[in-house]
DNA sequence: AGAATAGTGTCTCTAAGACAGTATGAT
DNA sequence: ATCATACTGTCTTAGAGACACTATTCT
């Protein structure tokens, strides 16, 4: 089992890694790698339980997005051995991101997520693997409200659009972007407005917190290959 | 592993079963499931290697459009305890059924899906697995080139209108449809034409055989919930 | 000629893209 | 008043839907 986890910090998109551990009969000691584990035959009732308890032992975090990816499985992947594992990606609000590192900070940070992928070399088809979960990432950002899923508790709709903008890494055109999401039953205003040097801003929420929305039209054809 | 074998034939969207064992100690002897096994460690490079060995003993059949569904995993979905499997589904050819029931056809069947779902009730979790899988490939129709694969060789437009309403269970408008699809670098002509009791059709192959083609639009909004 | 299916012309409708304009707050 | 950002009006464009029309073969 292993965990792409995503936030949008600092305008930027981040997923977060931990350092393998150090000792020596572990494969990719010292290296930086998506968090996950075994699973525990135990206590998770099923893959869904497990994803859900790395997501809270790891990140802190008890209700995110979370979604499959896929599964990797072959004889080279680890060096001890054929080996499969199931990954999710999840999505989580940048301000619960200063729950994340709990104990030994050295060890869990938020990397930068450049293009389709980042500058640091992960252990195991972690590059891969981490490779395909943003590609899902961005391809469903084009017909979707998945970016709606790492937004705080309350958002304005310029806000909504920069996470978006963040997310496919190129600018969207504004007057498109709020026909488009207000005609869908996404968000509910909250009577409040975000004040500012200017002119404040209507603030939403999201009328279902667990709701994906799809939209009938991707917001343009070069968005796939 | 798994498999979610779809064919086109008669008219009709179907998906291979195959009986379970009927040994004692055998988990729902005699009734009908997905095709699908254990990983062989000394044979399957990795997870996409095992599921074309697995169609190639189950179905005959070298090498069509395979993408992974997800996995299933948890404790009661097997009563032998714990496990987990990963699911593919395969489009084939309808001219490539006849290839299928290899030895005893009293063990393995084509059955005919039927909004979302088959009349056979099947062994362990499969019925949800399969209704995953139909859910999956009926959205997805809506916005690729997906039916394509369940084409033979050489096909005509009309046919492959055909297929996609089969396939989304719902009509669709002829010149629409052909100007969508003709947009894309989906299809090549060969100079050849389709004879009948009228006029002959011009007949099509697919440009790339493993290539899927993502339209920009979704047919109607209708089509995810 | 008539039946049957292939294939086109063209109008409407929806929603994205472009972009200029107006609105409303802080300073 | 000026600035900054919020928000709207409206024209253009791409492509889906509707549907009538023409084209080509067989009987």
């Amino acid at each position: 089992m292993d965990l792409a986890i995503f936030s949008v910090v600092e305008d930027a998109l981040r997923v977060l890694l931990v350092r393998r551990p150090d000792a020596h009969e572990e494969p990719f000691p010292g290296q930086w790698a998506l968090p996950g584990g075994f699973i525990d035959l135990r206590v998770d009732q099923d893959l869904e339980s497990c994803a859900l308890r790395k997501l809270k032992e790891k990140a802190g975090i008890s209700a995110p997005y979370l979604e499959q990816v896929g599964s990797w499985g072959g004889a080279s992947r680890d060096p001890r051995g054929w080996s499969a594992t199931h990954v999710y990606f999840a999505l989580m609000a940048s301000d619960d991101v200063s729950l994340v590192p709990g104990g030994n900070a050295s060890d869990v940070k938020w990397a930068n997520v450049d293009g389709n992928r980042i500058r640091e070399k992960l252990a195991f088809d972690h590059t891969e693997i981490l490779k395909a979960a943003i590609t899902r990432l961005r391809n469903k950002v084009e017909y979707t409200s998945l970016p709606a899923f790492l937004m705080p508790a309350e958002f304005t709709l310029s806000e909504l659009q920069h996470v978006y903008e963040i997310t496919l890494d190129r600018s969207l055109e504004k007057k498109a972007f709020r026909t488009r999401v207000l005609a869908t039953d996404l968000l509910e205003e909250v009577p409040r407005r975000r004040a500012g040097a200017n002119r404040p801003a209507q603030l939403f929420k999201l009328r279902n917190r667990k709701h994906l929305v799809y939209f009938s039209r991707a917001l343009t054809s070069g968005g796939r290959q």
